[in-house]
DNA sequence: TATTGTTATACTCTATAACTATA
DNA sequence: TATAGTTATAGAGTATAACAATA
């Protein structure tokens, strides 16, 4: 039972890694026969779940950076799967919506990534899922905490 | 209670990658002043706790590619962290060892990495990091398992 | 002035092919 | 012929500065 990285096994940081690594290159390989990654499967999501949202806002909800953001809609928008429609009350804007075509391949991909989740967790019981889901957002938001100190010293 | 991505949240994967993500800025901002990264900690980690390792040995305890360890192990030879031995019984080979002042940084960086890890899982039980450590090698494994599967079609 | 989207760019991380020297 | 370490390189992913159009 001792392997040869027992020292770092006890890090949290360490194991999620491990963890990531795997689940992203199952997740990859369950999108490639949509053309999707998993980022570009992340904004068609959310877009899809709030029609007509704004870039900057879709940078904002995903953490990405909103110059690399561009890139992801341009390919989302290249393969026909969203429209980039001139905002009614801002002409800098776009409202970013889901075609009928993005619509069915977003019911199709969810279906394959909620597939592949079930086959990644394999063993796992609900409530090990759900403390799963919990420690991860707590760790999240210590995360944002810190960062919030580091950069607003004493505010 | 509804988040933007919440359509994202049920997914193992996007938790994840966001609570890595914060795990990972925090880190490395402890490991900074130590002149280590994830990556060169964790080798240095490992080379402390299996004196003598070869790089390929190392490259695949840490799931490295080779080409790329070479540029980790050059970066912790430089910092006189580390020595690379030619190994006596295979002259292709090096023995990685810690000098002086890497066991002295191992151990101190180890600390700071605890605390860190400490920070990360600021209200959580004992019981939700264990669990957390058994589902994270949990679905580590499930992921070996299908690449296997996929690599070696029935063997 | 500030903000939206954009371009250009650079830096890290990761993956593969091919080389050398040994085995 | 196979393996250990290496080189070169290319592809993602990510971060910053600066610009045009608009607010």
């Amino acid at each position: 039972m001792t392997a040869p990285d027992d020292s770092l096994r006890v890090f949290a940081g360490y194991a999620m890694k491990r963890a990531f690594n795997a689940i992203q290159a199952d997740l990859n390989a369950t999108l490639q026969p949509f053309g999707l990654r998993m980022v570009t499967f992340s904004a068609l999501a959310v877009i899809g779940a709030h029609s007509g949202l704004r870039q900057s806002a879709l940078a904002d909800v995903l953490a990405i950076e909103r110059p690399n953001l561009v890139l992801i809609v341009d390919e989302l928008e290249r393969a026909d799967l969203i429209v980039r429609d001139r905002a009614t009350d801002d002409r800098r804007a776009y409202d970013l919506r889901l075609t009928l075509l993005g619509r069915r391949v977003l019911d199709k991909a969810r279906g394959a990534v909620a597939d592949h989740d079930a086959r990644m967790c394999a063993g796992m019981t609900a409530q090990d899922k759900d403390t799963l889901a919990q420690t991860l957002r707590t760790i999240e938001l210590n995360g944002r905490r810190d960062n919030d100190r580091r950069t607003l010293p004493r505010a």
